[in-house]
DNA sequence: CGCTGATAGTTAGGAAGCTAACCTTAATGA
DNA sequence: TCATTAAGGTTAGCTTCCTAACTATCAGCG
């Protein structure tokens, strides 16, 4: 499991107590911290499972919604693209789009390549770039799949309130908003 | 980064949209999930970076934060310790208060131990066991680098009031007791 | 035309997860 | 007592991420 150290969180009063040790340290700062990062762990645990009994990883489900979105319309809307944008077709472009390196693309599309879910093809305009397309395999797999993928989301979620659902985006956006700003104080490197 | 495809988030919009291709799929529930992962993300990324800055990983740091329970008594109220428990000791110990595997902790411990972060010696009493203690330059590090670390995480909470935080945690607090269920609706496994 | 620099893709090597298998040692019980 | 089971630690091999370096190609400009 990814994020360390999340089994047990500290009690608050913990966080209280340690307080008087650590001046820097605000516990109701630290307790929506270690909440965000659990939770977060563990919703995304139950969809890595998910995937994981149908042979895939995040990662390459990833890159086989993004190649989607050149294949079906609702696929498009739903991942967001704007007038009809076809979506990435390169290992740059699928790399961008899924914020990791081309180092880590061109692994993922090995992978994807080997269980016969994309294709490479060298551009014939430039001659540096490859092409990378669905297979009607991947397209089948993605149908077979979402139906639950969603379902699995709806479950996850049902315990929120329409309301408490809006409520809760909203005070994530807040803190997404925070995270992009140029450096919150952080520690000073040695 | 870890998750992938979180870069671009759909707007409601597309999302509303999609609904209409996949009955499965609940807007709301998933603007929800989406929007929870990558906040999550993003938290992690910025004390990631903090650590890599001091050449630490989160896994790493996890073990010295429990393995510096036994050490300072102020560290074992800061983990949540009950009465005095001078948390984990041993490799098995380390690894099912961290969540990973015992072979995860013996690669964790190999390089702090290499890096001269923890010792490792035989247990008197039970000759299969080791015993991971740390090293002073370890509670050097710790000392150096907690008042940066719980800046940084102050500085990224700080967007939300006090009641903002308490609703975050609250909210939360519901998803995580759900994602404890059993398991909730997932796709059947081909 | 021929540099120079930027871009695309890959490769190599490392870290941190996992599972599965292995060896040693302890505990249990017939 | 001694065979069996359980537990601790490690190893080996896989995946997916990273950075750094390399090769090939394109684009610009003298």
């Amino acid at each position: 499991m990814p994020h360390l150290l999340l089994k047990d969180l500290p009690r608050y009063e913990c966080l209280l107590e340690a307080a008087k040790e650590f001046p820097d340290l605000d516990p109701s700062a630290v307790d929506a911290y270690l909440n965000l990062l659990r939770t977060g762990d563990e919703v995304f645990a139950l969809t890595e499972r998910n995937l994981t009994q149908h042979a895939m990883s995040p990662g390459r489900f990833g890159v086989l919604m993004l190649l989607w979105r050149g294949v079906e319309p609702e696929a498009a809307t739903l991942m967001g693209a704007e007038n009809c944008d076809c979506g990435p077709r390169t290992p740059a472009g699928l790399a961008d789009a899924a914020g990791v390196t081309r180092a880590t693309m061109t692994g993922l599309i090995d992978t994807l390549e080997r269980d016969g879910f994309v294709k490479r093809e060298p551009d014939p305009h430039d001659r540096r770039m490859m092409l990378v397309t669905l297979t009607p395999a991947a397209i089948d797999f993605l149908r077979g799949f979402l139906p639950g993928h969603f379902k699995a989301i709806a479950a996850i979620m049902s315990p929120l309130s329409e309301a408490e659902r809006k409520t809760l985006v909203r005070l994530l956006a807040k803190l997404s908003r925070q995270t992009a700003e140029p450096a919150p104080a952080a520690a000073p490197a040695p």
